[in-house]
RNA sequence: GCGGAUGUGGCGAAAUGGUAGACGCGCCACUUUGAGGGGGUGGUGGGAGUUUUCCUGUGCGAGUUCGAGUCUCGCCAUCCGCACCA
């Protein structure tokens, strides 16, 4: 009997759908175990052999874990807001949710196709009414909350409001736009509408006028995230600079928390990096400038690092953006710092970025003074200082920061070195090392020992404080689009309201077209009755990252009407312990979701304050394009090899017609018309083909479709394949090469089961030699799995499947844990085996086999001995002896050996496989 | 510029500090079958001897160690992330 695949991963894929093999429910008598996938946007090109590789991975681990005993939650759904579906919606005018629909379906159809163990009936869906209830639910918990920084908390809103009417803004510390300071009496003096713009100060989720990525082509503001080099991410296209009124959340209030809190997290160092970086935490001090514009006099405060240099400061620079630009231009340098203004506000952030390192500024014509020394220094306006960043405004120490050095050089200012013995006479001296001069106080001191000195300084002298700055900015959470969570706020009589919660969710209307209305406002602006009890409600959307925030918890009470999770399905399941995905998502969806979680978690809504335990990224598979040559200006193609005699050009083939290099000749003349009558030059009767590795795409010709694979070779060997061909982070080229041999594992795990003529396990006694070979890889595979080393794992299966094989071992005894370690690989034919064996119950309810040391150890063991390396012998030793006793011995005779200089040095191998050292005199 | 990761055969890759190249692909030889993108056996880093073997070999250069692909330092190369962040 052979192996049919095709016949087995139907007949079990039917199976478990229709027993719900893989549902799960809280159930207090097993440990739980969360494995998470990011879940996928369902575009319109379907998977590739790419995307599963994590799902695969994961869905090992899944399996594994289930077979150890725990009770696991492998959740998957999509995350189907987004701009790919509402642009083929203004393309074509079909509505984005019947695009995405139709997506979806060929998504679930490739994913069952691999065999899967994921619990289906916690599907969840981002566009879907009853799911986006609960991100717009988070959103008004949000807006009515506020930051409380001593407590490093969020609070109810109604806290602050209680603050205020007692004591105003007096001893309040709170996460806030900008700093705001009134008494109770103004407070209460205040209108509606006053009172209202006052607090979106502190709210969580406010609005306020900010600088956006403005991406006109798509017609939307866009995330940091989102943006990249000046261009947005999805599309594309180019991205400017714009001050606009947008919904945001205040994630820079937990910059401290999302920092500190990801030492706990079992991430890659290169991702935690990712996180540290962009939130970018630096510490320092803010310091005050007096500066006088004629008789006017303004505080300019100030961020550094370096607060040991500041009697080194030359001039001061403000950002072409600042609020002081205003106030100290003098009259005299007007038109000038205008002029430059227009110039700087005209160039695109792209441009910006490709000039980098150009100086440019200009002179306000104004003058502060050095609080340390009484000096006046010039206060220059520069686009090298950013807006977005500390206050806008820095002092200027060109001997110890390469930036001010390059302004002072080329605008001929003052440069004077602080530290004895440092060269500034070419560049700066950036280095936080030397002993301080010049510099009053400080002169004698380390840099080391001048920093917090002076810091100390500054605060005792009213001049300044200390401050922790962070990188990390506030979330713009309004898109100007259609297919996205509406914000269910009105505005009544101008006041941003809140809807009330039992009126979530706030469904999206219907809509003529998906395009922005004539007088530019978003395509809800179309909406025919967009209103709230008569108040207009707000028109944009939630960004692509509202949905994805808090979507692990909704799996874990996806059906709950009352809740975004019941407060008994969050106790059981908590967080994800492993959550696999692509890096890609590092400093978005990895930060919000994080920030999304504390929020919830200082609400009291869940129980852990990170979501995501472990994480694993998965890499990249690129693709592996194929060429033909075509000799110009004919139809005659000539295979790789012999190409070079000719003058040819190189066209990309489809892959899919290619194997191992080798053309299909008769597909590849069927494949387009042009090529129906083509010629092949051949070498050694085959038309090879040349090779590049390049991204996976349709023009390309080197995507291959997971449901190929399946068709020819299995989803069994597909599963085993992906794992196969190299660690699970790495990045590699998908490569059909090497397939072969996984395939070949397979037919050859079958044939210990069957032969031609049928079932051939017999209940026979197993020899050592058989048990040897089983509880090798039962520990192997335990050690692997829990490290991620999947490839290693199928190797080992290699190895015991041909011991076995040669062993011509077919006993019950060995073959049935045998399937049992292999059904987290290779799901559909081990449960066909299973069944085989006699077993009425599926596979997934069968327990790990146990691991039994003793049948690995030798009775004895050979010893291969060396001479300093050189001569070698054999000698046996038998196994009776005390392991760790040799040990000690070999140990204390090394250091002998190291000691006397003299002794011999001998190699001693251990079977199996360890070596250690031993001396002969 | 800053930060992170990686560097081993023709290829994908293995190696708690202990026989480097497991396993697979490819290739070579033999074998089985009427035939196969079939089954099996043996070989396969390089260089000598070709049965017993020896030399050399993990990007380059040092160091620690009885012993380094593995640990430390310095280069070189590739990939990824951030980038005027004061």
């Amino acid at each position: 009997m052979d192996y049919d695949f095709k016949k087995i991963e139907k007949k079990w894929q039917e199976y478990w759908a229709a027993n719900h093999t893989f549902q799960v429910t809280e159930d207090e008598s097993r440990p739980k175990y969360y494995v998470l996938d990011m879940f996928p946007y369902p575009s319109g090109a379907g998977l590739h052999v790419g995307h599963p590789l994590g799902y695969i991975a994961s869905d090992i681990y899944s399996r594994y874990k289930r077979l150890c005993g725990f009770n696991v939650l492998h959740p998957m759904g999509y995350d189907a807001f987004g701009l790919p579906a509402e642009q083929y919606a203004i393309q074509t005018g079909q509505h984005p949710a019947v695009t995405t629909a139709k997506n979806i379906a060929r998504y679930r159809e490739q994913l069952d196709r691999i065999g899967f163990s994921f619990d289906w009936s916690r599907e969840v869906r981002t566009c879907d009414p009853a799911y986006y209830k609960w991100t717009q639910w988070a959103f008004l918990k949000m807006f009515g909350s506020y930051y409380d920084n001593d407590r490093q908390s969020a609070r109810p809103i109604s806290e602050l409001v209680e603050a205020f009417e007692k004591n105003g803004t007096e001893g309040v510390n709170a996460a806030c736009s900008e700093e705001l300071s009134f008494t109770a009496g103004q407070w209460k003096a205040m209108s509606e509408k006053e009172k209202s713009d006052a607090l979106m100060n502190w709210r969580i989720a406010y609005q306020g006028v900010t600088s956006v990525n403005w991406c006109p082509k798509l017609g939307t503001v866009l995330a940091n995230d989102e943006v990249k080099e000046g261009y947005s991410v999805r599309g594309g296209y180019p991205v400017e600079q714009k001050k606009m009124t947008q919904w945001q959340l205040r994630v820079s209030a937990y910059a401290g928390r999302l920092l500190d809190d990801l030492e706990d997290l079992e991430w890659t160092d290169s991702l935690k990096d990712m996180q540290r970086n962009w939130i970018g935490r630096s510490q320092g001090a803010e310091i005050v400038f007096k500066a006088l514009n004629g008789d006017q006099e303004y505080d300019i405060t100030i961020f550094t690092t370096r607060a040991d240099t500041v009697f080194g400061v030359t001039f001061m620079v403000l950002a072409p953006e600042s609020d002081w630009v205003e106030k100290l231009t003098a009259p005299e340098q007007k038109a000038a710092v205008e002029e430059y203004l227009a110039m700087a506000k005209k160039k695109t952030e792209r441009e910006r970025i490709a000039e980098t390192r150009k100086v440019t500024g200009v002179f306000t014509g104004s003058y502060a003074v050095n609080p340390l020394t009484g000096d006046k220094v010039p206060v220059w306006i520069s686009e090298y200082v950013l807006a977005g960043y500390g206050t806008g405004a820095i002092m200027a120490v060109p001997a110890h920061d390469s930036r001010d050095y390059a302004f002072a050089r080329t605008f001929d200012l003052p440069i004077i070195p602080l530290i004895e013995g440092c060269d500034v006479s070419e560049s700066s001296f950036d280095a936080k090392d030397g002993i301080m001069c010049n510099s009053g106080f400080l002169n004698g001191m380390t840099v080391k020992e001048a920093i917090p000195a002076a810091i100390e300084y500054v605060e005792k002298n009213g001049l300044g404080h200390r401050k922790i700055n962070y990188r990390l900015r506030d979330a713009i959470f309004s898109r100007q689009r259609y297919w996205g969570e509406p914000f269910p706020v009105y505005f009544k009589d101008g006041i941003a309201t809140p809807m009330p919660e039992d009126k979530l969710p706030l469904q999206l209307p219907e809509v003529d077209k998906y395009l922005p209305t004539e007088s530019g406002e978003p395509p809800l602006g179309r909406a025919a009755d967009w209103t709230y009890e008569g108040w207009p409600i707000e028109k944009s959307t939630m960004p692509g990252f509202a949905g994805s925030s808090a979507y692990y918890l909704r799996y874990m009470d996806p059906h709950n009407d009352e809740a975004l999770v019941s407060e008994k399905a969050d106790r059981y399941w908590r967080n994800v312990d492993l959550y696999v995905g692509g890096t890609e998502h590092a400093t978005g969806h990895l930060i919000y979701s994080r920030f999304w979680n504390k929020f919830l978690y200082d609400l009291g809504y869940v129980c852990e304050k990170e979501p995501f335990r472990k994480l694993i990224n998965q890499g990249m598979i690129q693709g592996r394009s194929n060429f033909v040559y075509r000799i110009i200006n004919t139809n005659t193609f000539v295979s790789c090899g012999l190409k070079d005699q000719y003058e040819t050009t190189e066209i990309h083939v489809d892959v899919n017609i290619v194997h191992n290099d080798r053309l299909d000749i008769d597909a590849f003349r069927k494949w387009m018309p042009d090529y129906a009558d083509a010629d092949f030059i051949l070498e050694n009767g085959e038309y090879i083909c040349g090779y590049a590795i390049e991204k996976m795409s349709k023009s390309m010709f080197n995507v291959v479709n997971p449901d190929m694979i399946c068709d020819t070779y299995g989803a069994d060997t597909l599963r085993l394949y992906e794992m196969f061909l190299g660690p699970v982070e790495q990045s590699k080229p998908w490569d059909t090469k090497g397939i072969d041999g996984v395939n070949r594992f397979l037919k050859r795990f079958w044939r210990l089961f069957y032969d031609r003529d049928g079932f051939i396990v017999t209940d026979g006694k197993a020899t050592p030699a058989e048990l040897k070979t089983l509880h090798k890889l039962i520990a192997k595979e335990k050690a692997d799995i829990e490290a991620f080393s999947y490839n290693t794992t199928v190797s080992a299966f290699m190895i015991a499947v041909n011991e076995l094989y040669e062993q011509k071992c077919n006993k019950r005894e060995i073959l049935e844990p045998l399937v049992i370690l292999l059904s987290p690989f290779a799901p559909h034919i081990c449960e066909e085996l299973w069944e085989a064996l006699g077993h009425r119950e599926s596979i997934a309810f069968a327990s790990f086999p146990e691991y039994n040391e003793a049948y690995t150890v030798e009775d004895t063991c050979t010893y291969a001995v060396s001479f300093n390396g050189k001569t070698r012998f054999t000698v046996d030793l038998s196994k009776s002896m005390d392991k760790d006793a040799v040990e000690a011995e070999v140990r204390a005779d090394s250091r002998t050996a190291k000691y006397v200089g003299t002794a011999s040095i001998v190699k001693v191998i251990v079977v199996p496989g360890k070596i250690v050292n031993i001396v002969i005199k």
